[in-house]
DNA sequence: ACTGATACTATACATTCGTTCAGTAAGGAT
DNA sequence: ATCCTTACTGAACGAATGTATAGTATCAGT
């Protein structure tokens, strides 16, 4: 309605670049990289052409600017605790939420890896925000380790981070072979090795034998437990 | 040499199709899904533009071919027995070897998959061969798994494929960042509560009380042991 | 009220996109 | 030797791509 009336609606810039950066992960999320297009996405924002290139300079611009936002949104989610349980607990439950784990969330992430796999633009964003992802999570899972443990948080936060990826991948695949409780078990099912007392996989003994000469040994010794 | 003293090579219907679906995969491999076009295809394969309507009908039509031959080579090269290791090793180690856990390769999967989520065709391909990658996987856990076990390989399956598509996803945005020995504690630290005498993740039982009222209390449990 | 800055529109532009199609030529069959 | 099938070329097509730019409208500062 209130667009309606006023011919012209003027915001700020600031305001006009969010409205911008929402339609085109609307579009992301609808089509993926092929849906991310100027026309498409002026179309979904209601306004003109050239805005786009006014407010970000090039389609580059944006992708850089949604990649930005989507990875602040998801580490704000990922950090926000919950009442009863711990950090680390909260930190999966947020992953496995409605909010972060929906097709449309995921198939906005899913289209920029395969544009930052290929732009060095997006590349270089990564790169500054990639750290900031894997502190937190090596953060909660420090709080979650036995005390004393010998492990390497930001080895096993990468695992997990790669692990968190491919959930993302087959929930945009196909959403009704992995529902929230899979993914929840997987999270568990990678974690509770390093937090379990005494030699999990992810212990720096555990990975100095497991990179030397005999490389599969380090899954052959438990392969032959049984 | 070859391609030049002759001045035109007819080659049969299946040959030219393996040649474009090389030459697509190349430009896949180089530019993902933006350089999947008939121009670059085809200057890359050395033929005119209408060979590939010509052989596929469409651009859809031979996306939906590389797919295929991608899940074909995949499941192949993760089936060929090692001497001296079990299957599951066998299987693990050809995910991280070279042929497999290369960035060309990967960055081929990730602009399928990004195709895959927005494509009704490439999904109905997919899903006809996803079955046969899991039961794949799931039949060297079950060799691997200690005698009378109460476990779902399926399940264990499907969270490993995740795992593996998520260390895919790393490899491409930044190939440094994974070396193959991290993706292989990766891989173990997920498959070895599975492979441990007693009661992993992937038990029924953990799984019953997982999907019930308690959604975190599985990982909660082990959390609280420190 | 005036002025400068800028949010915004709308058109135009050269490329590039996928597909169509008429025509050429090679190879197998009879 | 002659067909007929088909692998293959190359030009043409309209649609869609991202960007540049001239012009309009609105707000803030004076």
């Amino acid at each position: 309605m209130n667009d309606q009336t006023r011919k012209k609606a003027r915001l700020s810039a600031k305001d006009r670049r969010a409205l911008l950066e929402d339609a085109a992960r609307i579009c992301m999320a609808r089509g993926g990289i092929r849906d991310f297009t100027v026309d498409k996405i002026v179309a979904e924002a209601g306004v003109s052409r050239g805005l786009i290139t006014h407010h970000f300079g090039s389609m580059d611009g944006l992708l850089v600017a949604v990649y930005s936002r989507m990875y602040g949104e998801w580490i704000a989610g990922i950090s926000a605790p919950c009442p009863g349980l711990t950090p680390l607990e909260a930190l999966v439950e947020a992953l496995v939420s409605p909010a972060l784990f929906s097709r449309d969330v995921l198939n906005v992430w899913l289209t920029l890896w395969g544009e930052i796999a290929n732009n060095p633009v997006l590349r270089a964003e990564h790169r500054a925000r990639y750290g900031e992802y894997r502190d937190t999570i090596a953060a909660a899972l420090r709080d979650a380790a036995p005390p004393g443990a010998d492990i390497d948080a930001d080895t096993v936060a990468s695992a997990f981070i790669c692990l968190v990826d491919g959930l993302g991948v087959q929930r945009c695949i196909d959403p009704d072979l992995l529902p929230e409780a899979a993914a929840r078990t997987a999270c568990w099912a990678l974690l509770s090795p390093y937090l379990a007392q005494g030699n999990g996989p992810f212990t720096t003994q555990a990975r100095q034998a497991g990179q030397d000469s005999a490389p599969a040994r380090t899954g052959a010794s438990r392969a032959e437990q049984g």
